[in-house]
DNA sequence: TTAGTAATTGACCTTTCGGTCAATAAAGAT
DNA sequence: ATCTTTATTGACCGAAAGGTCAATTACTAA
């Protein structure tokens, strides 16, 4: 919106030069992590000679940090709009349904973010202090209010957070082991179904609800 | 027992050497990964030149070799001994709190090992296959067993494995991410006991089970 | 004492890293 | 047409990477 009122020939080549090393570095990072890429392999990967990805962002650091903020932004945490006055069976189901989805579909910009927090999450941290933190805090008091109304058990609303999350991602992150373990090359498409059936029967029955009926999709 | 029989001066001291470069490599690989520990870091920190790391271990990769499998070693994947006339609360309730005991005051290893898996597992796939597989499949026909006896839920043994290791791991591995949504700077004593009944509450629950009476610690 | 083996290490090698720079090309404004 | 700004890129830089090597030292067995 800022360069709305210019898009001359110059700013739609840019544009396209940066989605495109952006996607390149995405690609590796979410692979090799920060350090087991280089700028040069980056550069291969979207064809551009690496002096060009210096000249569009400023360093190696720029150019990661871009990524995670393009990621970040593409990335909706899922769970908004939750009001004291939702059915939790309802919302929590579909909150595992769609992450479960993400994990298997879409891993790699999971692994990366994971990848991220390992090392203690160094360009996160910020992002967690302003974004995250209080965005837990809003659902963990919808948490609380569903537990004092009982309408379901009184667990710790933010270790029920990370069970969720952890559960889900799980398939993602560590993907390589669980098909190992499996015995498989890669998922099929019962695994979405199961993975979630069996995540969402463990969780919602392990907080006293009752999983809701499933609809064809 | 190959050379039990020379307790010489100098494998006493090849011994000191090599767990000394050994403890200092697992240290800066588990915080750094791979990519981001260099020869020169571990020779530092272990107080010994770079040409005598390379002398006991041939290569970068055949340390990191050897610090997997020391770690490999002195893990204990638990819930060993486990039958089908086992009480499956007892064994999970348990499995849970040791795993989650391990998480929280051992997080380095586990670290390393989430992130060797993030990359793919390619010095942990020959493992996984030849005793991590196995393992797991024994466990899984008790799991099985206790369901057709009608001791729990009907949960795929393998999820049900799979969310007790993610849900207890997640607390070493993304130990960044939680400290900073819960807004604190380190796991206090309260909170391997608030995790464990968070996590045994959701878990056996969640397949049927009751959970045991805690005696004091 | 001495011959032989294992351990130690400083110096050095090649390669690759992230990053700079100057020269050139392309585009927009006047 | 010309001037100014922005893009593009091959050549290059110092630093650090993993690894080699040869010379020296420490130890053991005869």
């Amino acid at each position: 919106m800022s360069t709305q009122t210019k898009p001359n020939k110059k700013e739609l080549t840019r544009e396209k030069n940066q989605t495109l090393i952006l996607d390149a570095a995405e690609q590796l990072f979410s692979q090799l992590g920060y350090d087991g890429t280089s700028m040069s392999m980056i550069a291969k990967e979207a064809s551009v000679p690496k002096a060009n990805i210096l000249y569009y962002f400023k360093s190696k650091d720029g150019l990661y940090e871009n990524v995670i903020d393009r990621i970040i932004a593409h990335w909706n945490l899922g769970l908004d709009n939750v009001s004291p006055d939702d059915d939790p069976a309802h919302v929590l189901y579909n909150y595992v349904k769609s992450k479960v989805i993400l994990a298997v579909n879409q891993p790699l910009q999971s692994r990366l973010f994971a990848s991220e927090i390992l090392r203690g999450a160094p360009y996160l941290q910020n992002y967690f202090r302003a974004n995250t933190r209080p965005w837990v805090k809003q659902k963990v008091d919808v948490f609380q209010a569903w537990i004092d109304a009982d309408k379901m058990d009184n667990v710790d609303p933010y270790h029920l957070l990370f069970t969720i999350w952890s559960t889900t991602q799980y398939y993602a992150d560590f993907q390589a082991e669980v098909l190992l373990v499996m015995n498989k090359l890669e998922y099929d498409e019962t695994d979405v179904a199961q993975i979630t059936q069996s995540i969402a029967h463990i969780i919602l029955k392990g907080i006293g609800l009752k999983i809701p009926e499933q609809r064809e999709a």
